[in-house]
DNA sequence: TTGCTATATCGCCATATAGCGATATGCTGA
DNA sequence: TCAGCATATCGCTATATGGCGATATAGCAA
């Protein structure tokens, strides 16, 4: 029950699940997370903290830069399911599009060292 | 996104989840669940309508008695994929698999007019 | 080492929500 | 009509949570 509880209530926030569904399209670091979605860095560690526990993504490390990834949903059948629901779903919120749209112009190297 | 998320946010709460687990094995009136979670009955009025709403329960009426069941999940292919997921689930869980063990003691008659 | 940068954590505030009791609504039966 | 019961809604309180800025941690570079 309590990793079931654990997995929807992190998906129950919208800005986490087009987190989730940005990380689907391609891996980011924290700061690129930041610029597109227009939260504070510390919002967005937290967001991204609670994604990984409930084993939604994974991350590795680059030098200074932890790099988020969708998981793969193995360590749990409920994420495994959620993340194969959310591929393809939810296209059509704005907000996402919006952020959908600026990805090509990310460039890790020029956003992060400001 | 919106609907998305109502439906993640109605299963993110123990209680509503072994709401939703005990109405996939029989019907009950909102007395029958209050007496069954030691809950208040504004609290499972409230539980349920936030479950409706989602698409994962529906009801009759019979005479003063309002009768929940499982929902089919045809309004949402969400609920359809989280209550199949459930259907089977979770039920480990000790709190849930004392209410089910009370369930065939359950008399509506006697229990709702007290 | 020192300085710089990216991320994580902490402390706080505003809002959301699970819980309750009290009250309103709605149905049944006398 | 009126009385009584099941359910829904309202008002409230305590806790949970998303947001922020400030600070701590960790890794790279000089």
């Amino acid at each position: 029950m309590k990793s079931f509880v654990r997995v929807m209530k992190a998906l129950s926030e919208p800005n986490r699940v087009r987190m989730v569904k940005i990380l689907g399209r391609q891996e980011l670091c924290v700061c690129e997370l930041q610029h597109l979605f227009g939260l504070a860095q510390s919002t967005v560690s937290k967001h991204m903290k609670i994604l990984e526990e409930a084993g939604l993504v994974s991350f590795r490390k680059e030098g200074l830069w932890i790099i988020y990834r969708l998981g793969t949903g193995e360590e749990s059948e409920l994420a495994r399911v959620l993340l194969e629901h959310l591929h393809g779903s939810l296209e059509d919120d704005p907000q996402l599009a919006a952020m959908v749209a600026r990805l090509p112009q990310l460039d890790r190297g020029r956003i992060c060292t400001l």
